[in-house]
DNA sequence: AGTCGCCTGGTA
DNA sequence: TACCAGGCGACT
């Protein structure tokens, strides 16, 4: 489900309510969820302990308890992390409830049991992320970064896009959605894009992701921010899920086409 | 490098 | 009934 603009989305909405609250307890309702610890070690390792930074790595959420611990969510595809009243019905397939003091529980969806949850010590976070790529929007991601790793890659450009080890954060949608603002074919070997190229497509991953933040994230399906709103960018979105409608640009149907096993979008005119 | 499994639900 | 879905890791 979320790419880097939803998770961070989440990660805003939920800041307000999350900061400085203490989790006063909880519940784990599907043990695989929790990896790495039983349910009741986890349950134990969270209690009595204030949520003290909200962060993102990739589409990794990072809840710092006491300065100390940290609480990772991978929500795969269907995960959703919703800030909801304590007194409040339990939603369907709600598989992790964090108890907060003041009245409100954080809770856990996962409609296809995908999303992932660890609890270790902070001091151990350099480690865990050590293989994720670059943050896209930060400022120490440039071209020559960019340029750098699609280097002797022959893999197809979308390909490396999805793959969290040479960029983090990028999804289908993103990566069709960049591909098409940069012109650049998905099935195109990256080493065999030139210069411009790489920098139009470095120039259009950042604009995707920016938009996709300022409109709220993604809500094709499930997608949900932390308050429980769906995004709008769905409505802005240039190719993915568009298939046989006509190119923003330049009016050609939109092709679908299987890549590496996930549908990929593009216009056969306007990308080359 | 490519395919399969993990899961459930919506749609063709 | 079959296929598809915003992800990722374990297989061959």
């Amino acid at each position: 489900m979320p790419e880097l603009p939803e998770v961070e989305t989440i990660r805003l909405s939920l800041l307000p309510g999350l900061l400085g609250k203490q989790i006063t307890g909880g519940e784990v309702l599907l043990p695989k969820l929790i990896q790495e610890l039983s349910p009741e070690e986890f349950l134990a390792g969270v209690s009595k302990r204030e949520i003290t930074a909200l962060k993102r790595r990739g589409k990794y959420l990072i809840l710092e308890l006491d300065q100390k611990w940290a609480l990772i969510v991978h929500l795969r595809m269907t995960g959703q992390l919703v800030l909801e009243n304590t007194e409040a019905a339990m939603v369907k397939a709600t598989y992790l409830k964090l108890q907060l003091n003041e009245g409100y529980d954080l809770r856990y969806r996962d409609q296809r049991k995908f999303g992932r949850i660890w609890l270790f010590e902070a001091s151990r976070l350099t480690d865990f992320f050590a293989k994720l790529g670059p943050e896209p929007l930060e400022d120490d991601f440039t071209v020559a970064v960019w340029e750098k790793r699609l280097q002797k890659r022959q893999l197809a450009i979308k390909k490396l896009l999805l793959n969290q080890e040479i960029i983090a954060g990028l999804g289908n949608i993103y990566a069709d959605e960049a591909l098409f603002l940069a012109g650049i074919l998905p099935e195109r070997p990256a080493n065999q894009l030139t210069e411009l190229d790489v920098k139009n497509l470095y120039t259009s991953i950042r604009q995707v992701l920016q938009e996709g933040i300022e409109h709220r994230g993604t809500s094709k399906k499930d997608y949900l921010d932390g308050t429980g709103q769906p995004g709008s960018y769905q409505e802005k979105l240039r190719v993915y899920g568009r298939k046989n409608l006509p190119c923003v640009a330049c009016g050609e149907p939109i092709l679908k086409v299987n890549l590496g096993g996930r549908g990929t979008h593009y216009c056969g005119k306007c990308q080359h």
